[in-house]
RNA sequence: GCCCAGAUAGCUCAGUCGGUAGAGCAGAGGACUGAAAAUCCUCGUGUCCCUGGUUCGAUUCCGGGUCUGGGCA
């Protein structure tokens, strides 16, 4: 059975330049897992491939959605899903490529199922709820209905207390009792895993800073211009708040200066390769390579070859 | 040169009516089941600028000094 590669590694760490080299050099077909790349118009901040690259290296889940419109886990990996069963019938191999490690988390382990969709007015009659009463009253009204919650969802979280309430509205059951029945699972496919990282942290923040600023010099700040005359656009939604967006749009709602949208956009980058980092430190079975050795990409084929038992 | 205001955690600052101090931000660690580049949790000993004095005891009061702002010349 052909096998799926995983590369993955905090934002900044050159992943890819990496996946780059790798589909030179063996029969793999990139799909990106990038809860920010998905959009289309969002490419100098989100690090997005460039037109060369892409056509170089074609990624898939790429572009593939407008800024409004809204992505999740569930809907990333049924479509990846889809994705790996098309690539291994042509004989090839995919290459999951990306940072998001919630989805690479469930297309590895899957998500228990029946779990209903997201309900928006649902939605934002809790968040009103949230905004008025607090999330100590609605924690209070999630385990009035499912005791069981209490032990299992953080009950000082939003967002999942919310979710948790929304799915009892929706459906009259507990979320709990969907978890309860989800089966355990191996992955369907042998799994390789790389993941890239400098080997120092202070590495990693000098090349965010880096990078950031080459965002800027790139056009950053007429990319996101550009997004805010699209009426459908807000600073509520998941593509505006993801990082870097979120701090050009609020500097440019005048919330604060140039200098400090920089500032501040570096911070969330540097945070965001931080929760990364957490993910993958617990992460099993990882191959783990240090972006900054020179011998990174020899090492990380030599990995794929000698772990590969199909002989591609 | 003179006057005024500062000098406390990496940064911005609060505070101690004299008993060696605490917030926000940064940073670190963690969680993560249809928003995840999201959201949430935990973690704070630092010559309280230096130096004399008063005092049982000074970062806190007084004197001198240094530096940084601002003002006047």
């Amino acid at each position: 059975m052909l096998p799926v590669v995983f590369l993955m590694g905090p934002t900044a760490s050159g992943k890819t330049g990496l996946a780059m080299e790798l589909v030179d050099r063996f029969p793999c077909d990139i799909i990106s897992v990038d809860s920010a790349m998905i959009y289309r118009g969002m490419n100098i901040g989100t690090a997005k491939p460039s037109a060369a690259e892409l056509a170089r290296a074609p990624h898939q889940l790429i572009d593939i959605l407008d800024p409004h419109e809204t992505w999740s886990a569930a809907a990333f990996c049924d479509a990846a899903t889809n994705l790996i069963a098309d690539c291994h019938a042509k004989g090839r191999i995919p290459l999951l490529t990306g940072g998001t490690m919630m989805y690479f988390k469930a297309l590895m382990d899957g998500m228990a199922e029946g779990l209903p969709e997201t309900a928006p007015e649902i939605r934002a009659q809790l968040q009103l709820r949230l905004n008025n009463a607090g999330c100590a009253e609605l924690a209070k009204d999630l385990v009035s209905m499912d005791s069981a919650c209490a032990t299992r969802i953080d009950l000082q979280n939003p967002q999942r207390v919310i979710r948790a309430l929304e799915v009892f509205m929706t459906t009259g059951r507990s979320i709990t009792a969907y978890w309860d029945e989800q089966s355990s699972r191996v992955p369907p496919w042998p799994l390789l895993q790389i993941a890239l990282n400098p080997g120092e942290r202070a590495q990693l923040h000098l090349r965010i800073e880096q990078r950031f600023r080459k965002m800027l010099t790139d056009g950053f700040e007429q990319e996101v211009l550009q997004l805010r005359r699209d009426p459908r656009l807000h600073a509520d939604l998941p593509s505006i708040r993801s990082v870097g967006y979120r701090q050009m749009w609020e500097h440019l709602d005048g919330a604060y200066s140039y200098e400090a949208m920089i500032e501040k956009g570096i911070i969330a980058t540097r945070q965001l390769a931080k929760k990364q980092l957490t993910w993958l430190r617990r992460w099993p079975d990882l191959a783990w390579f240090d972006s900054t050795d020179s011998l990174t990409t020899e090492n990380a084929c030599r990995f794929l070859s000698e772990n590969n038992k199909m002989g591609f």
